[in-house]
DNA sequence: ACTAACTGTAATTTTAATAGTTACAGTAAA
DNA sequence: TTTACTGTAACTATTAAAATTACAGTTAGT
């Protein structure tokens, strides 16, 4: 899958971690060892989503609007990765029973597997994955 | 995800129904509008895995061994696209408690989610894909 | 024995997807 | 009015995926 789902997820942590302050597209895409450019694009997705506020001009940047506890993995899923899930389909070929089916078959196998990863992602929240983190800094130690 | 697995299932359910004689990778490449080498690769692995069996020379190909209800959805997934789910991440950056971690958690939570995915996987094998090709070519006609 | 039709696999080239970079307009604070 | 930001579009570079070429090895038919 698409990094952008990390990115989404890392920014998200990082701005639960500082609650009371703008944190700039630059020190997250330092965090996150990527184009600052990135950042700002995914953000402002998510932006439009309302999980987070994104002020420009000086002592701007992006600041945690709602809580961390109430924005899950399936929900930064389906906005940055939708359909990642589905393989991969060659051109159908309408001269072969298979070749011409077999596309619109996988695809709705692999739309069922999208909800079922969704059920599972949805037991992680942003303060989930913070804790996590903090937990493998830990063990790191 | 990786096209591998969608012509790993094409070539076993092209080959399933034809039980009775070698298919050759030229015949499957067509049918899957893909290139015949790419075939032979994949084949050549699940050959490997004991799946079909193939033979070279005149009148050779491919042909399917195991019953087509016996090999499933998740066991195809595991040979041709293990891990296609984790996100990507990029390097870690030590410096910062998020870059450090991010990367381990993640593959954590994925890691558990391609487990689930393999229980979903697991309910279809290649006749119920074959079914299923035939189901969506009579509500075509 | 020779040829034609195959697989097996490595090496190379092409194409497509991903990410990085540059550029610049707009905004806000000092 | 300068400096530090976001917002985006356009472009370039890098990487991953797929196609292509090449050729050795195998088998059946003649």
């Amino acid at each position: 899958m698409n990094s952008d789902f990390t990115l989404a997820v890392h920014s998200l942590t990082l701005l639960s971690l500082l609650p009371e302050r703008m944190s700039s597209s630059d020190a997250i895409a330092e965090s996150a060892s990527v184009h600052p450019v990135r950042i700002r694009k995914i953000l402002s997705i998510l932006r439009k989503h309302g999980f987070i506020q994104s002020k420009e001009g000086t002592g701007g940047g992006f600041i945690f609007t709602s809580n961390p506890n109430e924005i899950n993995l399936w929900e930064i899923y389906k906005i940055t990765s939708a359909g990642a899930l589905q393989p991969k389909c060659p051109e159908v070929n309408t001269d072969c029973i298979v070749g011409a089916n077999m596309k619109s078959v996988l695809f709705s196998v692999f739309s069922d597997a999208e909800e079922h990863l969704g059920d599972f992602l949805c037991r992680y929240n942003i303060e989930d994955v913070m804790n996590l983190v903090k937990q493998k800094q830990e063990q790191a130690l």
